[in-house]
DNA sequence: AAAAAAC
């Protein structure tokens, strides 16, 4: 493998962009571009840019000043990643690299090795980022032996990722990519890849059992890392496997958002990290219209949700509500009204899940009724619309918005650069004010729909839509749809 | 009182 860090600390290889340059000037500029702070964690970074919209906080400040490590990358060449991987995105007409690549990319696959903390908006680009660096340090002599371990939050989202993987990696000669997730390791032969994708459970069952030889892993991804290190059952799982790899490990945690609480979690487990983070506000994906019905009691929300439909198919879209039940029960109905819809959720059989998302990825089907289980990660590029048919709530009781949910959910839509629409049913005082907190965390503003007014409605919403032709400027759907 | 995630 090529020493990538001599290459991309070449100053030849990283041409002074002026554009960049200005950006990159911080509003509080202490003279030299750079600002000490010290984190609570007490390691000491250096914000490097602190434009309105993204902020760079390296874990070293030794790197030359010239180096893409501070001013990113303006291409994928300037990486000198080795060919077959170049060929790859080429082959998926990945052209430039999207705003987090830019940046991420040198700081994550860079000697040594060093932790990374990467937050960016839904749909722009965060697994292709990890892919490439995942890809960057495999050793392909050593097809068999496990050298990468990403982690994602469901059976649906690993899956994802290891088709990105071998998409991207098609040239890569001898990589094999396998799926740690129920039923898909053979009990006789355990793991015989160099890059393992899963579910953390699977994972560890895999590593208990010795079936899974963890000790070559040079990189460990954490997707939808907030998640996974805040949830109970699975930050724990987390933190196991953590325990029983290499500890010289590099580790990647990637998420559009990171709560302040679980960003305290993410320091510790991934330490000495280079982290790149938005602010709030710039969180939203601007290509989203996120109106909300105003539903006049709790009985009418489903009436109103068999009026959309024909909205909801003029793309695709995806029903979310709160339990497997009322999705069971959501779906039955419509069928019984003549619409044509599915619905997944973490009750099914493994292999039906993954019928019913293929089927969805294909357009097969059209409306997918589903849970919290595809609020996070799923990439379907024909998804226009996305209804809260039940807003997000935290924890038990209903108590608290879930705000990150929320984004997570309406963020399956809009993806690289496209437009689409989000519609969150509000039926009485408390679902109006969990969604109106939920709209003052991020400081934006919901549009009004009225069930009586349906013209207007239609019309809103129709507008958005039909200007949805994909036109992404950057890093296309990774999976080709 | 939920969803997800292992056998």
């Amino acid at each position: 493998m090529a020493d990538l860090a001599s290459r991309i600390s070449k100053p030849s290889d990283a041409p002074v962009d002026d554009a960049a340059a200005s950006t990159a000037a911080p509003a509080e500029d202490n003279g030299n571009g750079t600002e000490e702070v010290i984190e609570d964690d007490g390691i000491q970074r250096g914000i490097i840019e602190t434009s309105y919209d993204v902020e760079v906080k390296l874990a070293d400040l030794q790197a030359d000043k010239d180096s893409p490590l501070y001013s990113g990358v303006q291409s994928f060449e300037e990486l000198g990643l080795p060919k077959p991987i170049n060929d790859g995105l080429l082959a998926m007409n990945f052209k430039k690299p999207s705003k987090i690549q830019e940046r991420a990319l040198p700081l994550m696959i860079s000697d040594p090795p060093t932790n990374m903390i990467a937050q960016s908006q839904s749909g722009t680009g965060k697994t292709a980022a990890f892919v490439l660096t995942v890809l960057s340090r495999v050793d392909f002599s050593k097809p068999q032996q496990p050298q990468a371990l990403l982690l994602a939050p469901s059976r649906e989202l690993a899956r994802q990722i290891q088709g990105v993987i071998q998409t991207v990696g098609q040239f890569c000669e001898n990589l094999i990519v396998e799926a740690a997730i129920p039923g898909a390791i053979s009990r006789e032969t355990g793991v015989r890849s160099s890059v393992v994708v899963g579910t953390p459970g699977t994972v560890m069952d895999l590593i208990r059992r010795r079936q899974f030889d963890v000790s070559q892993l040079k990189v460990l991804v954490i997707d939808e890392a907030d998640n996974m290190l805040d949830q109970q059952g699975m930050g724990d799982q987390c933190i196991r496997v953590k325990g029983m790899l290499p500890k010289t490990i590099q580790i990647l945690l990637f998420s559009a958002t990171f709560p302040d609480k679980v960003m305290n979690y993410a320091r510790k487990y991934a330490p000495n990290s280079n982290e790149i983070k938005l602010r709030h506000q710039e969180l939203t994906v601007k290509g989203i219209s996120q109106m909300y019905m105003d539903c006049p009691d709790e009985s009418k929300k489903y009436d109103i949700l068999c009026k959309l439909y024909g909205l909801m198919t003029i793309g695709s879209s995806v029903i979310f509500v709160k339990t497997r039940e009322s999705a069971n029960e959501i779906q039955r109905r419509m069928e019984a009204d003549g619409h044509k819809v599915s619905a997944l959720h973490g009750a099914y059989e493994g292999q039906n899940r993954d019928a019913l998302l293929d089927d969805f990825r294909s357009g097969r089907s059209k409306v997918l009724i589903t849970t919290n289980v595809l609020a996070r990660g799923i990439d379907v590029s024909s998804v226009s619309m996305v209804i809260n048919y039940d807003i997000p709530m935290k924890g038990f009781g209903d108590k608290e918005p879930d705000a990150e949910t929320y984004l997570h959910r309406i963020g399956r839509t809009g993806r690289f650069g496209r437009v689409g629409v989000s519609i969150s049913f509000v039926y009485d005082r408390k679902s109006f004010e969990a969604l109106s907190q939920i709209a003052d965390f991020y400081g934006i503003d919901l549009i009004q729909l009225l069930p009586d007014d349906w013209d207007v409605t239609e019309k809103k919403v129709q507008e958005v839509i039909k200007s949805s032709r994909a036109k992404p400027d950057y890093a296309p759907n990774a999976l080709g749809n």
